[in-house]
DNA sequence: AAATCACGCAACCGCAGTGAT
DNA sequence: TATCACTGCGGTTGCGTGATT
């Protein structure tokens, strides 16, 4: 069984047995160390693919089965607002993995809204990728509302570069959101934004 | 019944960000 | 400060399966 390549990543779907090895090692060692993962349990996946494999599977917090009407129109709705970021759409959804969203999104929901598939300017601009990782570095800590490298004009201006673009594909579909609506958005300083009243508020424009 | 097609989803890939040393 | 390992993200690919011919 040994033979050559052995130490070759395997590839395509997991099997049962990987799955509960994966499972045996999270329970005792808890998440993250994937890379360690993959050499403790003997598995022969690489670290990124047992990270997704529980990320995407066998998480408890993963909820299978159909897409609601209601996380339907969540999607729709933080989609016009926030473009392709799977990652930040499916954290306002309870469940719900960005692979899954984005897969949803993809093959139903965009053609369910007459969406073009393609790329998006907006996820793939490297301003917008680092607006996102600001972003996301404001929602995991209050205390940073600004990241450090970087000063409130500069953000101001990372920002402002992002909505013309964003503007430019969102007034596509629906011309409603102004830049007013953005500083609204992007500018709060709660963990809890998506259930603030002036989000619900912009989404429900 | 067999072949082909279309769709949905799981998984892979490449890149960027972050933290440790 | 530079380098490396690790993690996370979005785009894309390809396999499995059900529908159609």
């Amino acid at each position: 069984m040994e033979g050559a390549g052995s130490r070759e990543y395997r590839k395509g779907l997991w099997t049962a047995e990987e799955d509960r090895i994966l499972m045996d090692y999270v329970k005792v060692h808890g998440k993250g160390k994937w890379n360690r993962a993959a050499k403790v349990t003997g598995l022969r996946r690489g670290g990124k693919s047992c990270r997704l494999r529980w990320m995407n599977y066998l998480s408890p917090s993963v909820k299978r089965g159909a897409f609601s009407e209601e996380e339907d129109d969540l999607i729709i709705r933080l989609h016009k607002l926030l473009g392709n970021r799977w990652s930040l759409i499916a954290g306002r959804i309870p469940g719900r993995t960005d692979n899954q969203v984005k897969n949803h999104w993809n093959t139903h929901l965009s053609i369910k809204l007459g969406v073009k598939k393609g790329k998006s300017k907006i996820s793939s601009s490297k301003s917008s990728k680092k607006m996102e990782a600001n972003f996301d570095t404001n929602l995991s800590s209050n205390d940073r509302l600004i990241p450090s490298n970087k000063t409130e004009t500069e953000l101001q201006n990372v920002i402002e570069d992002s909505h013309e673009k964003e503007i430019e594909i969102t007034s596509m579909h629906e011309p409603i959101l102004t830049s007013d609506c953005y500083e609204n958005f992007w500018l709060f300083n709660d963990d809890s934004y998506l259930y603030t009243p002036s989000l619900m508020e912009l989404l429900d424009e």
